[in-house]
RNA sequence: GGCCCGUUCGUCUAGGGGUUAGGACAUCAGAUUUUCAUUCUGGUAACAGGGGUUCGAUUCCCCUACGGGCUACCA
């Protein structure tokens, strides 16, 4: 394969949703993986559904996930402008050329028209109600109006639309690159509007236009719009483009981790995870959504995930770099069934990437976290940190949840766990065991573990039957991380503080 | 309603005319660990249903059911 040109072609009416995200993502893949471009084209022909920001929203969630665009908006390139806003004088041209060769018609119905159009076909029981063979010649446009007529509207500057004349009976067999030969009857279709009255094009038209312009040679799109690729595969005919027209390849869409339907915002909201890539803030509303970003998943980890809901590469390989992932990718592999959106396989891919990302970075994050706390530390002392905590965080602002024992003392012991398990024996043994790390200099894991192993013998206690209580003197828990590295970490004098508090509080409490 | 697409463990999926139907996440149990987590080991768990074709079907064909998408001057 030569020349692979491919595109991502969103619209700028809201936040990129996480599908949005994986049709951007497998685009990329296919064009890295065959040394083709990556386009950014968008799609603005809706001027109602139009968001300020979302264009901009689009670029920064691609950018934090790597998926590097080679030409379109932003960097620009050969077939500008890449905004279709921008481009209404081309597909007017072309509109006009449909209508030449006799493949489009004026049509000047207006709104209330159209509608009784369709009720009267649901009436009289038609299978559809569509602006189509059947009914366009009893419609208000140039196939039946005479052309004076036709003439004098156009100059007039009455509201028209151009249709698309669809072909009586005809089979339309495409070929999908997932989904193998879907046939089609253009009984089916209708008498789709190519420019709106508004003078924009349709999605139908533009898209044509532009993968035509832009040499597209493969579209890789959502399955939604499977049922109109039929249609868009004769508009490449009729503009006399079939022989140069791109590859399609639908790709199965995502859903709800629970129940029917396709994945939404509301799931997300309801169940606790982002479904956008960044946080975004609603123009209007002011109304904030989460984003994984912010969320604390990984750019490296999202994209995992993501590259494996719906596609596999048919090894047992889990955990891909996106190099890896650019070599093994392909079309073929890519599953033909929509796929639930599941939050837990998103969190393990982030713990994996998560604990394998250099201390340093993740010292990096915790610094941030404890200045924000107001809470000094060296760096040494955080590296110490972040390589005792690493291993059980599952994003990095986990860091700081679990690092909290080393800057702020434990207000109280777990109240439940002394009253049920503190003993005399355990407050002498503890009283010992600070008294003796008064007296140590350098203290290490195995000095810690020999003082209280000392301590634990004098009270006829085993050492581990000391261990719980010395982790609730020391962080008011009765879990966490490794107990004697967590003290030495922790520091002497800071241990013998904790433990004495500790004791005062059990001995006014309990005996 | 019409049309199109789909259906393997709870989830993502591998497989493919004869397999103990494989892996991962989740879950459960055991081991390790002072605890939790990690790690390791093991377990539970799936071919939507019915007809064909065939010596044999989860795999091929048809029907049904179910799910999804589309059916706009939205993309």
């Amino acid at each position: 394969m030569t020349n692979v040109r491919v595109r991502f072609a969103p619209s700028p009416t809201g936040p990129l949703h996480i599908g949005g995200v994986r049709t951007a993502l497998y685009n990329f893949l296919f064009a890295r993986r065959h040394g083709g471009t990556m386009i950014l084209r968008i799609e603005d022909t809706d001027q109602s559904r139009f968001v300020p920001g979302a264009e901009q929203y689009i670029v920064e969630s691609l950018q934090w996930l790597g998926i590097g665009i080679d030409e379109g908006v932003g960097p620009g390139g050969p077939h500008a402008p890449y905004r279709q806003s921008e481009r209404q004088g081309i597909y007017r041209q072309y509109a006009e050329q449909l209508i030449r060769s006799g493949h489009a018609y004026y049509a000047f119905d207006t709104e209330e028209e159209l509608e009784a159009m369709r009720t009267r076909l649901r009436q009289s029981g038609a299978a559809q109600q569509q602006y189509g063979p059947a009914v366009r010649m009893t419609m208000r446009n140039s196939l039946t109006l005479p052309p004076e007529e036709v003439q004098r509207l156009l100059n007039s500057g009455a509201h028209y639309v151009i249709r698309f004349k669809i072909p009586e009976g005809q089979q339309i067999t495409l070929h999908d690159l997932i989904r193998g030969q879907v046939t089609v009857n253009s009984e089916q279709l209708d008498d789709k509007v190519l420019m709106k009255s508004d003078g924009m094009p349709t999605y139908h038209l533009a898209n044509v236009v532009d993968d035509h312009l832009m040499e597209i040679t493969h579209v890789i799109r959502g399955e939604e719009w499977l049922p109109s690729a039929p249609l868009h595969v004769l508009l490449y005919r009729a503009l006399g483009w079939e022989v140069s027209m791109p590859r399609f390849a639908h790709l199965p869409l995502l859903l709800k981790p629970d129940g029917n339907g396709k994945l939404s915002k509301r799931d997300g909201d309801r169940m606790g995870f982002p479904v956008f890539p960044l946080t975004w803030t609603d123009p209007f509303t002011g109304e904030q959504s989460p984003g994984f970003r912010e969320a604390g998943y990984l750019p490296a980890a999202l994209i995992n995930f993501l590259a494996l809901l719906g596609w596999n590469p048919g090894t047992e390989q889990e955990l891909f770099t996106i190099n890896e992932l650019i070599e093994a990718f392909s079309l073929e592999r890519i599953s033909k069934s929509g796929a639930r959106f599941d939050i837990n396989k998103a969190q393990w891919f982030n713990q994996q990437y998560l604990r394998k990302l250099p201390d340093e970075q993740l010292a990096g994050w915790l610094s941030q976290q404890l200045e924000r706390e107001g809470h000094a530390c060296s760096m040494e002392k955080k590296l110490r940190i972040v390589a005792l905590l690493k291993e059980r965080i599952t994003f990095p602002h986990d860091l700081y949840g679990q690092a909290k024992i080393f800057f702020v003392p434990p207000a109280q012991p777990n109240a439940d766990w002394v009253r049920k398990k503190w003993t005399p024996a355990i407050q002498r043994a503890l009283e010992e065991f600070a008294g003796n790390l008064a007296k140590q200099n350098n203290l290490t894991a195995e000095v810690l573990r020999q003082l209280l192993e000392q301590a634990a013998g004098e009270q006829q206690l085993k050492a581990g039957q000391l261990m719980q209580p010395l982790r609730v003197a020391l962080t008011g828990e009765t879990t966490g991380p490794d107990l004697m590295e967590m003290a030495v970490i922790l520091g002497r004098d800071a241990c013998i503080q904790r433990i004495k508090y500790t004791l005062q509080y059990t001995q006014s409490v309990l005996f």
